[in-house]
DNA sequence: CCTACTTTTGACCAATTGGTTAAACTATCC
DNA sequence: GGATAGTTTAACCAATTGGTCAAAAGTAGG
């Protein structure tokens, strides 16, 4: 029978929570196999006798972080509450969680623009169509009375995405041009403060849309 | 006397658009020297005598992009023209560039948040204290009829750009989720109508601010 | 304690990579 | 047309990197 100690669990969570910093840190390409090892407290062979390659290792961490990420910012669009209340409360969380993983966009959209193949999952996964359908099914009262045609939709959704996390992924520029050299708490201020100018603008704007 | 023949400029001209080309479609840890060479139709040695080290070659690739892509984004926000007017101009010129150098974003954000000191020369460069003033005082009427306080001009100016520059960055991601596979055709159209809903979008939510 | 199996390690390897060197080539000036 | 200075090349090098291997160290059951 084959044996699942408590060593080997936490040996791979050691080299998966490794690893993932790493890759987060400086991307695949300038990753190190051996900053890995070093980091999780292991030899470097004992690193590709649970992950066989880079790539592999790369790919357990990758496709988990993505998945997460998309379906966190899905399912708040999916709830049963009003459009207005979904936005206050898609900004809410969704910086919150950017605060707490602030590299991770960045991330993201940079490994899927080297390797589109990373994001082939998605489609499947967040099943936009759907989503979008049932958007426009649910809100139908409250986008006629804003005027969002269905073929817009996309540019609303864009929109509202956009604003929370642009700004994770300039937020080095932010700090140098905005703000004080490295003043991170300024940074975490900002993006707290704009959860609520955030969601003001996108209702305010939706309110006073001409037909 | 130091000759500055053609074949000079032809060559140097040569390596650093092949220079340029390679850094922004794999990012400064996955290009290679050989890579770039092989581009510029020369060897690699050739390529040492122009630029003595690869981290030379990068910033002289990077400064230049970067300084010119933010110019660009500051230039409209210092002209001479109403509010209204000046966000209208923006999407529609900073959205044609971003057409033509769909890349750029996600490269020169991701090369920053992976050596912040690329981005030290901004500050000084953009003056962003200055034009923030400068706004501050030109557009005092528009800007106290939206509502907008002076503390509530970075969360604005943020809005603003986000809406153009995100879609570009994660471009990948939008084309596989709300597209069809690889259909560049597609993300243009969907930007260049962006145009005028982003303009729209931004106006509309500033004139029905509530003070 | 002995056997069988898994986990961990140090030493090692082949390929890649940024960079160098010395010689060949070209152009220019006198 | 030869000396001088800049340009280009092929061959080479040292360091790094992902990956391997065989042996050692643990672990559990009988």
């Amino acid at each position: 029978m084959v044996k699942v100690k408590e060593a080997d669990i936490q040996t791979q969570e050691k080299i998966f929570n490794a690893a993932t910093a790493v890759f987060e840190e400086k991307g695949f390409a300038a990753a190190r196999m051996q900053e890995i090892a070093d980091r999780a407290g292991i030899n470097k062979a004992l690193l590709h006798y649970y992950f066989h390659s880079k790539e592999q290792l790369f790919g357990a961490v990758f496709q988990p972080l993505m998945k997460k990420m998309f379906e966190k910012i899905m399912s708040v669009f999916a709830m049963d509450i009003s459009f207005e209340d979904k936005i206050r409360l898609y900004y809410d969380e969704h910086i919150n969680i950017l605060i707490k993983n602030p590299r991770l966009p960045l991330f993201l959209m940079n490994e899927i623009s080297h390797n589109p193949e990373l994001a082939k999952g998605l489609r499947e996964t967040l099943q936009y169509q759907k989503i979008s359908e049932m958007i426009y099914k649910r809100h139908a009262k409250e986008l006629r009375e804003y005027g969002i045609k269905k073929s817009e939709l996309p540019q609303l959704m864009i929109t509202i995405v956009s604003m929370a996390i642009f700004p994770f992924a300039a937020r080095d520029v932010m700090k140098m041009v905005l703000f004080q050299l490295d003043d991170s708490k300024n940074f975490n201020t900002f993006m707290r403060e704009r959860k609520k100018f955030a969601a003001d603008f996108v209702i305010s704007s939706l309110k006073n849309r001409k037909k």
